[in-house]
DNA sequence: TTGAAAGCGCTAACAG
DNA sequence: CTGTTAGCGCTTTCAA
């Protein structure tokens, strides 16, 4: 911290004023503490007088409700844990917001987890959540690895849990989730019409995400009758704050050597997108015109670049809100459900006809 | 949601198991339940023999202490929150990041509340967290209503708080802010070396940072002798998913009627910049050669974009980091301390000598 | 080194 | 409509 420019240093002196409690209030409205607890639930009748009168005490005393006590007592805590992989990618972000609108208007508040891409941090964080007693836990793209083994099987049993955009379904649990199979197929099948045939694929590690695009990436190109063995990128960690750079980094040295083999890239999201467009710009390749890009998922970013980026949209606050409507009717009825939602292809500057070749 | 492709329900009916207590765990062990208590705390001696059979219950009983009750009974919760106007910046995520680093740390957990830049949620978001008696409570960029009225004065007796750069100092609370005034006069002075005169400022409403960056320019324009009341312009939220396209939408307009009369814009963070960017690739003005641009923040987004952002840059995850350092020390000590981290002026693509005038 | 017991602040029967 | 009361599960004196 040797940036320090000032620092100052004081002691607070004074104590803070005790809390007001529940019986404080009651006496000096003269009540029961069950009235007042009607008065500030209200849940139960209390007539207009008394209301006032608790209503007068609880100003006046600054009274707020003891959270601890309350969740304590009911023994369930009025807040819901997210866990996601990371923060910087925006995907995340407008997830978060969506999830956080929703339960926010019910009064529950938000525990955040960053799992930091890592599949012990997740697991650590379900545990911690679980612990805390909150009432569910959302999952937004829940590590591969946590899947495939048995990570969530006691946890799913403990607590409602929904996971965002994961393929793998174990059972006891809700999902919500963008159909990116079909989305990776709208955007393959626009590429494909508009005359490319040699279409890079750029993908990362450790999401599901990225596997059942390349899944049926290579579906659609054996279909096509199109080889694409040595079209498969894997750029590794795909949402942390180097991802752009490192897809840059890679594709400059990928396309000084591979330049004009392929005519399109299809990338596994926005990031990466964005790391394959600046390599371009770097080396003078003309997008679309030399090489089209598309991304995936359709973040703010997508539209602050130049070209703006084709891509697939996902909605992210739609997917985090219905998250969120699917953990607490799962809270409510113990129901689980599972809700796919469609990718809409979202045509701008990154992509054009095949050039023609010579 | 019509877009629905499937859909399933199931009821869970597996009943979940009823949680083994500290009582429970005691009668098997043949304890009191004071002894289970120490030996689940390990904060008071207890003999190993004892420890062995406590232990023993509790693994057969898979007893698991209820967080609520601990919490509740020592009133204090091991948790921290932390309220931010939105999450549509890149900023805020990346102050979460460092946040969440260090406070993970010391298994304490985050409370996010988004406040929507929205002076009444914000508030609201305070209430809320106080009543969930967290440890402390971390603000990044607090409304500038909330600090000029007495908002946060209650508040800021009951909790422990630290305000991310806020100028308002209100006593009894710790802060870190960067020393934005430095870094407005850095990027100003550099554009002045570079030959500009007619700097355009280009700020929002509702922060301090604004209000902060503005004065500095004021007082920078004055002291060049130059005039400058025609050359501020607000574009209103700063924060918001439209602030990009409200900014370029904005600076079409302006830049359609104004252009030449301002050689370079200086704007409040880096979603304004790429507006203003992105504004000029539409008018077909060359940045930086007709126009310079300067940034503030360097989030992840100043990298992405083309030419990359020259802007000033904030430290985020270090801003996070130090806050949550802060308030650690202020609910250990009762100590406010405020410290102001320098910023260091990034020089990229935006920006670039003051072109001649015929 | 251990046990007994007093709450923490609130909700929810239950009784009136 | 309102008051009384019994806990929720745990920590922490205090006494042994």
């Amino acid at each position: 911290m040797k940036e320090n420019d000032e620092m100052t240093n004081r002691t607070d002196t004074e104590a803070a004023p005790a809390k007001a409690t529940i019986i404080d209030v009651a006496k000096k409205a003269g009540v029961s503490m069950a009235t007042v607890s009607r008065v500030v639930n209200g849940n139960y009748p209390v007539r207009e007088e008394t209301r006032r009168k608790v209503q007068a005490a609880i100003d006046e005393l600054h009274y707020v409700p003891n959270m601890l006590a309350r969740e304590f007592n009911t023994q369930r805590s009025m807040t819901i844990g997210v866990i996601v992989p990371g923060l910087y990618n925006m995907f995340f972000s407008e997830v978060i917001d969506g999830i956080e609108d929703y339960v926010h208007r019910d009064e529950y508040s938000l525990l955040l987890c960053n799992a930091r891409n890592d599949s012990k941090l997740e697991a650590d964080s379900v545990a911690t959540l679980i612990s805390r007693n909150v009432s569910g836990i959302i999952v937004i793209s829940p590590n591969t690895k946590n899947m495939q083994t048995r990570r969530y099987e006691e946890a799913v049993k403990q607590k409602p849990i929904v996971f965002i955009d994961s393929i793998r379904h174990l059972p006891h649990a809700s999902y919500v989730a963008n159909n990116e199979t079909a989305g990776t197929e709208a955007a393959l099948t626009y590429l494909y019409r508009e005359g490319h045939r040699n279409i890079l694929f750029v993908g990362g590690r450790d999401s599901d995400s990225y596997t059942v695009k390349e899944e049926r990436y290579c579906q659609f190109m054996k279909r096509q009758e199109i080889s694409q063995k040595k079209f498969i990128l894997n750029i590794g960690e795909g949402n942390g704050v180097r991802t752009v750079d490192n897809t840059e980094e890679f594709m400059q040295t990928y396309l000084t050597y591979h330049r004009g083999e392929a005519t399109a890239v299809f990338c596994c999201n926005d990031l990466m997108a964005v790391g394959v467009l600046n390599a371009c710009k770097k080396l003078g390749i003309a997008v679309p015109d030399e090489l089209s890009i598309t991304g995936y998922d359709n973040t703010s970013l997508s539209r602050y670049v130049d070209p703006q980026l084709t891509t697939v949209d996902q909605n992210m606050k739609q997917l985090g809100q219905i998250a969120a409507k699917l953990l607490f009717e799962k809270i409510a009825t113990g129901k689980d459900q599972s809700i796919f939602l469609q990718n809409k292809l979202i045509i701008r500057g990154t992509t054009g006809p095949c050039p023609q070749r010579d």
